[in-house]
DNA sequence: CTGAAAGCGCTTACAG
DNA sequence: CTGAAAGCGCTTACAG
């Protein structure tokens, strides 16, 4: 590997010049200048990262700590992330935890290695925030997503889950559906909670059937949507609509109707959320509330650098709500497309 | 941020002494051992890894290249790879690239800066092989997801796409289909390509019809396979069977069967390929190759690491091809229902 | 405009 | 068993 030192003895100058014309000092004789750089170019010289990072106590790389199932979730808004943190020459650094504590644990590496200058976490399901908050210390920059944390000094990313699943059993009520479903996505899971949440409160202002009976646990798959809606139409009376708490689940529940000889949406409207791309290519197409994965993951990556650029005692506390739209298509029975 | 020296004073020995412990050494007495070991947990002192990789010339980072489309695909591997990786300790250091130039630029930086200790490289559409290897020059292992390079020293993951889709073909011919469409994934993707070889292949193998007509270009998004099967079509006399090169693609073709009042398979068998999850859950359920995704990644984790550990004179060049496995469900107009 | 020297936080021969 | 010292590859005040 070529050092700072191979360079400078090539061109003959010391290696704090070398480094000058690296950063771009001004204060560097063109001549001198041109002739370094053109070592550079020749020897294919790059610094080495760990020495900058040493020296600097910047390493121009970022954390991301996200849990290892939800594959295509997360890799959509770190699609996001990278976009935005790529063309500002950052780094992203992974780890995917399996639990709780392991999160804990690699988060601990993260913030007092010396590793990153910033780090976004991606912890639905976090139960420990105690232990969390007390890793963080405000030593860096920290973007939450989807989990609603009260760490001081950092941003939180949270998508209008709740609105969002009120508007959508509104919609169904409209459309003469009265007693609705829901299939759940984890009670451990915080996008899955919110969901809940304004599946009940629409329940109650719209004067929908209100039972425990009209609510299964899932788990965010088609077969446990599948398994749900098996055990939902057993009820008597049976449900008029159901609303899952993601597509694939929406999906499962479609083929269970199918199953059961149903007809979507004349005997039971069927909707999900997230939007995934082919939601609109299903039989029928699904109604859905759209979420905005990459966009989140660009806010998330934006208001990091942000911070990351700012004085500690600078930042702020800052929590961003992202609103949703409801995309209706047919398996809710509504005549009506959305573009 | 606690350093060596901190912990040094308070346990009043030597910073040597002090790695010693870090570092497992046996020539330590145990109380000392245990008075630094006490100080360490007390301070929460983690190791600065900048100084640590400017020491040992080891980062515990691998790098990991891929191309910023098709999430799904390469986030399922990268979980596989981090799964693997984790476990042993070590870190993932992500960049999607836009184009090929920028991922050389990428390479080099990583290969060149002391920032990573192994490299996986997913790129598909790779066209300049000799300026990719130009980078790599054999600095670190390296392992090729997905594309056809010949670096030397390096290992190279593939799926086994050419005898899949021949074998796919071959099920839809004994299914009395003689008149088969495909449609293309993009004539710049190595996977799209053998799939697509293995089609025309036994096309002529099994005396199918031939046409460039059967032929239609799409880029594995629902869109494109729902377009392509509507010019598809069109043609006279129609295909009785289309091969889509993905499973996304499968679902748009089905899409469009169902606008032209189509049967499938009854009229019409249509196949894909990846096997996503949501596959078991379509009407009619697809027919496809599954893609172990997870091992994939898995594979190359583990192939990299071995290849870390091993000096440079004694690495090899290997190639692994992955077996596939067709699916057989409803969509393809077989009876036979697979496990 | 340029260089010698100190220092970032570690590890490891070397000496004791 | 332990410590003083050199060195990994950079940057940056300081002096000239």
């Amino acid at each position: 590997m070529t050092t700072i030192n191979d360079v400078a003895k090539k061109a003959k100058v010391s290696t704090a010049t070398v480094s000058r014309v690296l950063n771009n000092s001004d204060k560097v004789r063109p001549a001198t200048r041109d002739r370094v750089s053109t070592i550079i170019k020749e020897l294919n010289f790059v610094p080495n990262v760990n020495a900058l990072g040493l020296q600097r106590k910047k390493t121009k790389t970022v954390g991301l700590i996200f849990p290892d199932a939800s594959a295509h979730y997360f890799s959509e808004i770190m699609q996001g992330i990278n976009r935005h943190l790529f063309k500002n020459d950052h780094q992203i650094l992974i780890s995917s935890a399996h639990d709780e504590e392991e999160e804990i644990k690699t988060i601990n590496g993260f913030v007092n290695s010396g590793r990153i200058d910033g780090l976004i976490i991606m912890m639905p399901s976090a139960r420990d925030y105690k232990g969390l908050i007390d890793q963080l210390k405000n030593e860096i920059p920290v973007v939450f997503i989807a989990c609603e944390i009260d760490a001081p000094y950092s941003t939180t990313i949270l998508l209008d889950n709740y609105n969002s699943a009120k508007e959508m059993v509104h919609h169904l009520s409209q459309l003469g559906r009265k007693r609705i479903a829901f299939i759940h996505g984890g009670e451990h899971n915080y996008d899955a909670r919110e969901r809940h949440r304004g599946y009940i409160d629409a329940r109650s202002e719209y004067q929908l059937d209100e039972s425990e009976e009209l609510e299964v646990m899932g788990n965010f798959t088609e077969a446990s949507g599948f398994q749900a809606t098996l055990a939902l139409m057993k009820r008597n009376p049976a449900p008029t609509a159901i609303f899952a708490a993601n597509d694939a689940m929406a999906i499962g529940a479609i083929e269970a109707a199918r199953v059961l000889k149903l007809s979507v949406p004349a005997d039971l409207a069927i909707v999900g959320f997230d939007d995934i791309s082919l939601a609109a290519y299903l039989d029928p197409a699904l109604t859905t509330v759209h979420v905005p994965l990459r966009r989140l993951g660009h806010l998330a990556g934006e208001s990091l650098l942000k911070n990351m650029n700012l004085d500690p005692a600078e930042r702020t506390t800052e929590k961003i709500i992202i609103p949703l739209k409801p995309v209706i298509r047919r398996s809710c029975g509504s005549e009506q497309e959305s573009a």
